[in-house]
DNA sequence: TTGAGTATACCGACTAGTGAATATACAAGC
DNA sequence: GCTTGTATATTCACTAGTCGGTATACTCAA
């Protein structure tokens, strides 16, 4: 039984990070991740009982340094709670004009796991993206913000959109729309409007 | 040189599209869409070049119907625009609900494709999210909706987030609370709201 | 007789996953 | 201080099957 916290897992799930956020799950082998993580792909199995788990733990290691992303964002950006919203936006459009940003990894695995609906993997990234929106609720009702649980699920599903529409159409300008839109709806459910 | 209007070709295409939008593309053999239209692998090869160009093909085919149904419920809807906009959502939180539904087949091929930013696949799909944001634009601007090709952004984000969130959590919630929002932002831009 | 359309049979490359052997480390018995 | 036992961790070689794509030959209608 491999341990949880063996380093040479931790290089298997960071080979696995880069390759299949880069190509995506179906079009990235076992092999290819065992090379990338300089080992065999026996020993790979080793630490992960099939490449279904691998993919699970992938998107589990990402969860908490994705939020940690977001809230630095957030944190960082000067002004009121709308002006922090629209940041994230901001900097989530500077980042997706680098040739490397592929989306989502989320969104993406979800979408190509959609003919498994109880995939490990689904269930991990839904578990993401419900930590992102309570963390945004507990954010805006801290800002005294009116229905703050509301609000921050109609952020989320702008932000859901721009991520999908970037990957298709590869232009920032419908992020940097989202964000607006994002804005304008925490401005409306702000008081001292003055 | 194969026809563009073989009976032959639709029934490939057909095959491909019940196919494609169940499994996902990756998941989907050249030989599974063959044997399910009928016929064998060379007399496909005969009317598509390769699979990346029956992708393709399959998302061109789809814009079409997509586009009449989205506008069918919003015709059959009735009330002011708002209405009519969340109708739409509201009958695609209906549709989501069967367990053939598996998202957007447009915004899930460019996940799967997402590192092949280029692919005709991909450019099929944008073609088509355009052509519904501009319907959607013109529909609003018909309304005398202030700002229509802004707010038919919006939407479209919306919708696309509705789409995501869906996939991942599997609770048409979301596409409520996102048809919710964009009739909200709809009546925010409309005369005679008394 | 020509050529569009279809069929059989095949190719080399790649796929997820496994069997059997082995290296390494550390503990217990003497 | 040795030796033996045991669990962890790793490797090589392999299976059985699938992949996209193709070479070749056939049918049938104009």
């Amino acid at each position: 039984m491999p341990e949880a916290s063996s380093p040479t897992r931790k290089r298997i799930v960071d080979a696995a990070t880069k390759l299949f956020y880069a190509e995506g799950i179906g079009r990235v082998s076992v092999d290819a991740i065992a090379e990338k993580a300089g080992l065999t792909k026996r020993t790979l199995y080793y630490h992960f009982k099939s490449k279904d788990d691998l993919i699970a733990a992938y998107l589990d290691a990402r969860d908490q340094p994705n939020l940690k992303q977001m809230a630095g964002w957030f944190d960082a950006a000067e002004g009121g709670a709308d002006r922090k919203v629209e940041a994230i936006f901001t900097n989530l459009a500077r980042v997706a004009r680098h040739p490397k940003w592929k989306g989502c990894g989320f969104l993406r695995t979800a979408a190509e796991l959609a003919s498994m609906p109880g995939h490990p993997a689904v269930k991990a990234g839904s578990r993401h993206k419900t930590n992102f929106e309570k963390w945004l609720a507990a954010e805006l009702s801290a800002r005294g913000v009116t229905a703050p649980h509301m609000l921050a699920r109609e952020i989320v599903l702008l932000m859901d959109g721009a991520f999908s529409s970037m990957l298709i159409h590869h232009n920032p300008d419908y992020i940097g729309a989202a964000g607006h839109a994002a804005a304008t709806l925490v401005r409306a459910r702000s008081q001292n409007k003055d």
